[in-house]
DNA sequence: ATCAAAGCGGACCGATTTAGTACAGTTTCG
DNA sequence: CGAAACTGTACTAAATCGGTCCGCTTTGAT
């Protein structure tokens, strides 16, 4: 299926929880039951959000979490990858633990050349949506223009 | 993990192989064989072509699949939507048999606002690129630019 | 008429991923 | 000291995915 895991999707719910609170501290538990969503899902993505350096964490009595950064600095993309790790559509140019291509086909495929195209646009999308713009909940919403950019067809 | 499944992929290849000898009957085995994938997984995702009216097939000896269409007139997100199903990034707005919503927070939700607005943006890619596209290996690479539409932020 | 090639419709299984839970730490404030 | 809160890890149950296998039907050739 082509989407993203509910855990990734709970993490984006808790940095837009954060990024329109900016630098106060929020404890999982508030964030939890605003969205009525289990306490420990919402203490693992941030977790994972803070690994990523996307959000700070203050422990002890009275802790929690904050984002201290600028809103219009941090991507959908960076979100993503850090929630998700790293991606993409198809799998031709994963290569396994001693380097070779687990796709055997490889240059006779035709997938190749326009999966991973579309996978650049799609991440590119990505790239061009902050946090801010989700925290806004106004967002520009990205649309693809085919006409104007035959000239990048040719990708590797 | 955002990406296709495998069986997706192997559904993309067999139609533009087909649609490559427009018309011609071929064998599900002669395509297994080109990409030296298993000849029962082509025939699953063929069965799904057939299913959905993208490939016609033909029994009995000599039989097979032909691509008979304008491959032009089908597009990336038809060939998505038949072998993948109905899809969405995130799941808010599916409800249940009773028509009941599956996200409780629902309105409350922030997710949904932007969520839609690149699932739409990807399906929008998706319908831009043409079978016959795939098939000629040259796609015209879409981007999304996100100046340009700031108006239609305002989906539903 | 018979046989073999080929598609059709399932069922099935093992491996992986996902969603959610649990629990034993550790830090910090009062 | 004790409670509140994050940290880290482990675990289970369910769903999905990739792949295989079977018996059946259709059809062309001998």
């Amino acid at each position: 299926m082509l989407k993203i895991s509910r855990l990734t999707d709970y993490g984006l719910l808790a940095a837009v929880y954060l990024a329109r609170r900016p630098g106060a501290v929020v404890s999982a538990r508030e964030i939890a039951a605003f969205y009525h969503l289990p306490v420990p899902m919402i203490t693992k993505v941030l977790k994972t959000l803070q690994q990523g350096g996307l959000v700070q964490s203050h422990r002890g009595v009275g802790g929690g979490y904050s984002f201290d950064g600028d809103a219009e600095a941090v991507t959908l993309g960076q979100l993503l990858d850090v929630l998700e790790g790293p991606w993409d559509l198809v799998e031709c140019e994963t290569t396994d633990d001693s380097g070779h291509a687990l796709c055997s086909i490889r240059v006779a495929c035709p997938s190749r050349r326009f999966m991973f195209g579309i996978n650049r646009a799609i991440k590119g999308a990505f790239e061009q949506v902050s946090l801010g713009d989700l925290a806004r909940g106004a967002l520009p919403m990205p649309i693809l223009d085919k006409g104007a950019l035959t000239a990048r067809a040719e990708i590797q």
